[in-house]
DNA sequence: CCATGTCATCCCATGATATCCCATAAATAC
DNA sequence: GTATTTATGGGATATCATGGGATGACATGG
């Protein structure tokens, strides 16, 4: 499944395009759709995105956590599901956010792409900025919780 | 997965290009990812790097320990992955650090290159010779702690 | 059924920057 | 002594992010 990392930031014209980091284009590419798949997050203020097979993954999470007529269920799968979008890369590895997903992230005209790990997420870069102070605190406190593992943590 | 020995110190070039330890090439190689992965550690004023498979499997441990949607989760992942990078190898061997990577660790034209096991640190010359004068005193202190291993102490 | 405007997609151009490719020199292996 | 590998330097090339114009699809209204 792709893998992101690092986070850059670009601008968004004025048709609403912006290029989607070269690495990310990459980090999908030879999977089943070209482009990236986009949701909105019930608890953030951001975009999220990953690849065709992390939404299909989360989805088959859902149900096998809850059960197919569960209402955890149907709700998890209908806030982030069904307000999903897949959005096609253009020649030049740009998409188009649909404007919905850009003011519920505060989003003008740059958007900052954030890696972390099987997915992404996009932010307005001043709200991008004070998340990473506030979530640089809360690491700190939860990274003892973690359990040993082979070649130690960071 | 790969494992990182010994110390090596190379020249950054006015390009900003450093050769990365013909031995650590070497470790990393036969991964998904002909590279490296680098990022800031919390509290010491170096680089730590590593291949891919180790990142990877980091934050698969987040998901699988925390669960998707979990804060601390988010939190850890979004300190470590975002501010990480991957750099792919040059021809001869060699990564371009970025600029906010070299202010951290306070390399100019000089980098050291530490391995430490199943990651590695960089670091500006003098700044590593204080380090290590510092561990040797640590390492004193921390031997007798370890239990006995089945097999025989090396 | 056609005309029209809106919107999205494609195509090309551009500057910056990173990547490639070659050359050199030192060290090591055979 | 010769051949490889390695670290390093510099010029040439390709890639990336970005902007704007042209082309096409779609729905709406006449």
């Amino acid at each position: 499944m792709a893998f992101f990392l690092s986070t850059f930031t670009n601008k968004v014209d004025k048709k609403g395009r912006v290029s989607v980091p070269a690495t990310f284009r990459a980090a999908v590419a030879g999977g089943a759709f070209p482009g990236i798949v986009l949701y909105r997050p019930f608890n953030l203020a951001c975009i999220e995105g990953a690849d065709m097979a992390f939404l299909e993954r989360l989805s088959d999470q859902f149900y096998d956590e809850f059960g197919p007529f569960n209402p955890d269920q149907a709700a998890l799968t209908a806030t982030i599901l069904a307000g999903a979008v897949q959005l096609a890369f253009d020649p030049e590895g740009r998409v188009m956010l649909p404007g919905e997903f850009k003011e519920h992230a505060g989003i003008t005209d740059t958007a900052t792409f954030v890696g972390i790990g099987r997915k992404f997420q996009i932010w307005g870069p001043e709200a991008f900025e004070a998340y990473q102070a506030d979530q640089f605190v809360k690491a700190a406190e939860a990274a003892p919780k973690l359990r040993p593992a082979k070649g130690g943590q960071p």
